[in-house]
DNA sequence: TATCGCATGATTGGATCCAATAGATAGGGA
DNA sequence: TCCCTATCTATTGGATCCAATCATGCGATA
């Protein structure tokens, strides 16, 4: 009667790859700040946290070093992934150069709506006060703006370059916009207006300079990296 | 007398990191060509050449993933990864932007003997009628002009992307030197002389000229792309 | 008192065994 | 003849067990 495949429990999301949840929780749990720079990981602990055993934890640490999340070193460990001040500069400088060629690729892609709600983003940033959700608002507002490139590479690059620099973001952002520093809103309409009237060499102009004004901010800031 | 340590066999490469050891056996068997784009990657088949068992060879399968080499697919296997031209175009016009950066952190760390050696290689490519003599020459000729830069991420960066691309340089340059194209030539030259002047701005063009050369040309040659 | 050596425990790395999935193949019915 | 289904097998995914390694702390010695 049924098939094999439908035996699946219900509780469970799927048995199937385990490991590959188990790096998509990590992930998320960097990417949230749960788990900080410099902060070890014990496989044992990953484990019981995820519900899992060892072997897919591992499976998942090595996904993750090599996405740059996380540090391996052998027989010794693994570590969330801590930048000095000159590994961020270098991501910055990629950054400023990838990105802005994705948003080229995307533009013409873009639907009216999405530029809609990149609008609303827009806006939503100006009003927040809270730096957590002004960073996961940036986060949206940058990556939607490239979801209208139909490519395969350069966004999954797009994104695990903004993945490998979101927690010095974070500091960036408390600090800059106490300060009273509104110039990112300024880049974003900028951005905006640029995509509505389909002028891709503005917009990733506009792009390049936000992303070196902000690693500019971002060195001038004291006590990032000690 | 002996400590624990020293009892490790002689006839074995220090028994720890199978794993990595693993990566880079693939690594290098998908550099060298003998495992083409496409192929079907056997688990076991892996562990018993690499002298392991299966656990570290998932890992490795899990590294060369992130890093784009191989295909993953749950509950079905893996692949050594095959590019669309698109994500070809797409690598080479990140290569365009990420390797004239990298060139230009790397100029002023050159000693003049490595630009000597630059120049040796320049030469034998030059001079060569072999395929694969050449891309393993071309290979260590660029990445060799980025040897200078005290860089962390763009290295390995530009290292990922040359080993994504390399079987596709493979085919293109079969082709092209057998037409007689030698404009590779000249832009090696040309970069050195603007490295020895020390003209970071001149050598980084030259580069990026290269680069987006070498694609027009990929593009333009029929039967890469099945 | 400082330092070196050594034992012990915590943790990582690897091999084997078992479970689950997917693809192939053979058989049956319209 | 074609197609649908059920079974069987090759292969992947995960858990457990064992081995190897590293860090910590204790004690002996100069």
């Amino acid at each position: 009667m049924t098939t094999p495949a439908a035996r699946t429990p219900e509780h469970e999301p799927a048995h199937g790859q385990s490991g590959a949840r188990v790096a998509q929780g990590i992930r998320d749990a960097i990417l949230k700040g749960d788990l900080a720079p410099g902060e070890r990981l014990r496989q044992e602990e990953l484990a019981a946290r995820f519900g899992a055993s060892r072997v897919p934890v591992r499976e998942a640490l090595r996904t993750l070093a090599a996405e740059g999340l996380v540090t391996l070193v052998a027989n010794s460990g693994a570590w969330v992934a801590k930048l000095s001040a000159a590994e961020v500069t270098e991501l910055y400088g990629i950054r400023e150069r990838i990105e802005p060629l994705l948003l080229q690729y995307s533009i013409a892609g873009l639907a009216s709506e999405t530029v809609d709600r990149l609008e609303e983003l827009a806006e939503q940033m100006e009003q927040t006060t809270d730096a957590d959700a002004f960073i996961l608002l940036d986060r949206q507002f940058h990556l939607l703006s490239y979801s209208g490139a139909d490519t395969l590479v350069l966004e999954v690059m797009a994104t695990e370059l903004w993945n490998r620099t979101q927690h010095y973001r974070r500091q960036f952002v408390a600090a800059s916009r106490n300060a009273g520093d509104r110039r990112a809103d300024l880049d974003h309409r900028l951005m905006i207006a640029a995509i509505r009237s389909n002028d891709a060499q503005e917009a990733s102009s506009v792009l390049a300079m936000h992303i070196r004004r902000t690693l500019r901010e971002l060195d001038r800031l004291p006590g990032v990296f000690e």
